[in-house]
DNA sequence: TATGAATGAGGCTTCATTCAT
DNA sequence: AATGAATGAAGCCTCATTCAT
């Protein structure tokens, strides 16, 4: 056994995967610890023996995100080694949001809309996220631009935040709409945008 | 005096201009009728009189958008005469985003990231406003390919959901990043993607 | 129809009063507002309407015992003209903890005791009431002074502190050991004490 | 080795003194196991190991304190031999306070101002502290009688019985007015009145 | 002896709404 | 049109305890 029993490792991941699930349907705010307790069907004082609050289940469900990406889990996130997998990056955040029948948005986005002023370490967290998400998309660039197959003009970051904002408002707008018309279009816009700066 | 008294019309607004506040700045899920209440001063009771419920309110601040779209008094939704205009589109989201301090998103997205299946009404009525919106930026796309200014390979359907997709990405990083250096480059990005199609 | 109508001060009286009943028999720690709220027969909601929280209903319990005194309606406290008076003091806690078996202590003593270092605002209110009190009793021998029935190397202050500490003292006591003898007992010999100071 | 093992030892030992500190500060209606299992650093299995139950905890923390008076371990309960030895017992209530500053009273009567008529067994365990702190009192009282030192008319038990309720009282008021000045004035009248029978 | 997982009741407070005046 | 009293459900969290390892 490592630092937490199997036994108890098994009930956090149920209450994580719950909130994952939840906070990615309706936002944190319109979630409760009960509806997180009763989705992960276990008892009460559990929640708060595995998350010191509410806040503290955000961060934890943020951190797993993050673990997850890194260890390669996340089907949103991996090596973007051509123009073929930017596509491909595109296309996973379309695909995810059909699974819900154009019913959510993105995880991230949606749990960032709802930070306020007094959520700073929640904001931070998702500050993470985004800029690896970001570092990912920029190695991309910088190795295209690198071996001559990328503009010099190209600013590589400026590229890398256009993707993740174009996304972001993609998937939001398809949330809205109840429909993947837009997204489509809006990845096609932002690809045949990219391209340009293809040499 | 009108079907509805001066006076009750004032309390109306000042419930209107409070909520409208609030909902930009935390979202509707995290708002409850008796911060909106108590931000307009007013006594319980009206917040009935006026606004059947919770939900009630959210579709006239919604309505109240639309409202102020169509008089033409909403400083991010004017008639687009040229690509100058088109810019200042932009330039005006930012602006508001720069009001506070880059702690706030768009206040359509924030509220549309909050809606969720059982908020059908409110999905309705964002979309009215997108779509009104994104006519707005098509018109001008339209008169510009009309007058051979713009590419004819061009979707002004497609470019204008662009713009709003891009403009709703880059204020939701840049509320999380609390930086307004992404928003402008995303902006800069999509400005540049958006010429190449002029003529 | 005052500042509060009569309908709402009916139900913050009831509230009010369970309340006190409750703070005398198990102090603050152990009363929650349910309790209370059962006591009273009120709606859940309406506790919150009347007391801005738990800490909120016990300042205005000590407020109303403090407008109680002030009002003369309390059998603890009343201008104390002679030494028969000073007796009739003495006893009126004795026989307040009578009425309940010797069960309970002095309200005061009661909630004063469970206050810990965050509760600054009650013990502000309970240093109010125990200066009134203290003011009382010292009025009385200064006013013997004053007339030569009180030794000259009295001090005024200093006795009434020793009444009230000794009173307080003697309910903790009463109430530990269920039984009126000891409380008789200190009280008898304060009494013989302050009384060597008669002139 | 004796029945209980010297580590297990160390491990009730902690949990007490961690409950005998919290008790003091806090009382006991306001200290929960979980607070006490911080402060002492041990397992939540250990708690109910050592004490069935927080009623368990609580008399053993008074039996402690019971043995430490038997074993001469308590400052505050020492062999009375003369009138200045019953000064040093007043004065060192006083001086227990001082340490923490006035934010505390007497542990024996923070602990019993909380009992109600369900704390039976807790009542019964503050009952037996107090009638030997009495007993230490009066022995010392009679002792006087017996040599002559005191007044034929003084009452032993009434005597000893007014000490504690005065030191008692005195340390509630010096918690609750976060001052020393009341109580160093109550224990002075206090001993004014008891050298009255020294004969 | 020791740890911490598990439980369900309860504590304090806010929510969304309706009702009486 | 206006006020605030009233309600009960729910939200977030802690409590006191027992159980499994």
């Amino acid at each position: 056994m490592t630092a937490r029993s199997q036994r108890g490792e098994k009930t956090r991941l149920r209450i994580l995967q719950a909130a994952v699930d939840l906070f990615h349907a309706q936002g944190v705010a319109a979630t409760s610890p009960d509806q997180v307790i009763d989705a992960s069907g276990i008892g009460k004082g559990q929640f708060y023996h595995y998350f010191k609050s509410k806040e503290g289940l955000v961060h934890a469900v943020l951190q797993n995100y993050l673990d997850e990406m890194c260890a390669g889990n996340n089907p949103a996130y991996f090596e973007i080694k051509g123009w073929r997998d930017l596509e491909r990056w595109f296309l996973a955040h379309l695909e995810l949001q059909k699974r819900f029948h154009m019913t959510r948005g993105c995880p991230f986005g949606t749990i960032g809309n709802g930070v306020t002023e007094k959520d700073e370490l929640v904001r931070q967290d998702l500050n993470l996220i985004f800029e690896t998400m970001k570092s990912n998309l920029a190695a991309f660039f910088i190795r295209e631009k690198a071996i001559g197959r990328l503009s010099r003009s190209a600013d590589e970051d400026q590229l890398a935040d256009f993707c993740i904002a174009t996304v972001q408002g993609a998937m939001l707008m398809g949330k809205i709409k109840r429909s993947s018309r837009t997204v489509e279009g809006t990845i096609k816009a932002a690809l045949a945008h990219l391209k340009q700066y293809r040499a």
